[in-house]
DNA sequence: AAAATGACCAAAATAACAAAACGGTCATTT
DNA sequence: AAATGACCGTTTTGTTATTTTGGTCATTTT
């Protein structure tokens, strides 16, 4: 029997986990706390501690959620019928569309360039490795299918991810910003085809 | 005649100048106070104020100064008898150390890291817009050779920094660390040849 | 007359201290 | 046996007093 997953009349672990992603989510790492967190979830504040160690693993737990909803996600928009390249497009796309979104991600970046709070740094960058991780996979599978020219999986797809966000979020006021179809062609030209003349 | 070029038996508007890139280098903008300056250039505070409008266009003045050095390291390193790709990492690997090394820029770096200086920030995105507009001149010049296939320069210049700096410093934690001749040997494969098979 | 100066000022940064809020514990209650 | 909230040492925040800073300008020096 699992004792994490299992329906009781009342549930106090889901509910903490419930009312701790609320929390993070609409005010960040440091600005949540356990007294806060035991309230939302009307259970004692010493009944978080039956659960979770400290604020931290709490914490953890929830980035572990998010992390499965990414993979979810991803495997949602993977197609084995299409070429590696469309996938890799429509997954960066899908995932990191999904990530901007989520209320926890968007705080916690806000967090990180406001206070630099360790622990919101701490979180996106496992986020961003889990990320890297899932595209690493293919990768590998591409280059055994022959599909991509042999690299190391694991450093191509931190290059590629890192590629995506400099024609997306990141340039800022280095260039004017791009819309969705410029992105794809520009991502295509620079990390699949090549700047060289052939 | 020259007044800005013009040497004096004292020319004050040089002892300020280096006497503020000493203090900029040693301590960063913040840290450096107008008094400071004023002792170590021997001049009274006031003197600065012939010169400068104040602290902001003394900074911006030591910052144009290093941008012409760094033109300068490129201009060197740049050999028309060699092809594009080469040079474009020559260049690179040239300015970036060069950069890299300069007290100036390590120490405004730590700055904005720090305590997020706007001043301090502003000073290393001027350098950082100067060499990706000084790569993008030969970005278009390589694209009307035939070099490399057609593009927008100015992003193609962004993309490549950015690719060089993701192999090389800002990294980190997520890819273990590359020598030069593996940096040398990522960049060429990641951005010249492309992913794609032949 | 022109250039240089440093005492001076309002504004901003820092230090010192008091008060509030925090994460975590544990004797007590359910 | 599970849940709780009053309690505790520590950290964070709010407040005020003090210092420092960028910038000016009447005076001195050249």
């Amino acid at each position: 029997m699992d004792m994490t997953t299992d329906r009781k009349p009342t549930d106090r672990r889901k509910q903490v986990l419930e009312a701790a992603a609320r929390s993070f989510a609409a005010f960040g790492y440091k600005a949540t706390t356990m007294d806060q967190v035991a309230k939302a979830a009307g259970v004692g504040k010493g009944t978080i501690y039956t659960f979770f160690a400290n604020k931290e693993e709490l914490f953890e737990q929830i980035v572990r959620e998010l992390i499965a909803e990414l993979k979810v996600v991803a495997e949602r928009t993977f197609d084995p019928a299409l070429p590696f390249a469309d996938n890799l497009l429509r997954i960066l796309q899908q995932v990191l569309a999904y990530r901007d979104r989520h209320g926890l991600v968007v705080k916690l970046s806000q967090e990180v360039r406001e206070f630099g709070t360790p622990m919101a740094n701490g979180g996106l960058e496992a986020i961003e490795r889990s990320i890297i991780a899932y595209i690493a996979g293919h990768v590998g599978e591409a280059i055994a299918k022959g599909e991509v020219r042999p690299s190391d999986p694991a450093l191509t797809a931190y290059m590629m991810l890192k590629m995506y966000l400099a024609l997306t979020a990141e340039g800022g006021h280095l260039h004017e910003p791009l819309d969705a179809e410029q992105v794809l062609a520009h991502f295509r030209f620079y990390c699949l085809e090549g700047l060289a003349v052939d």
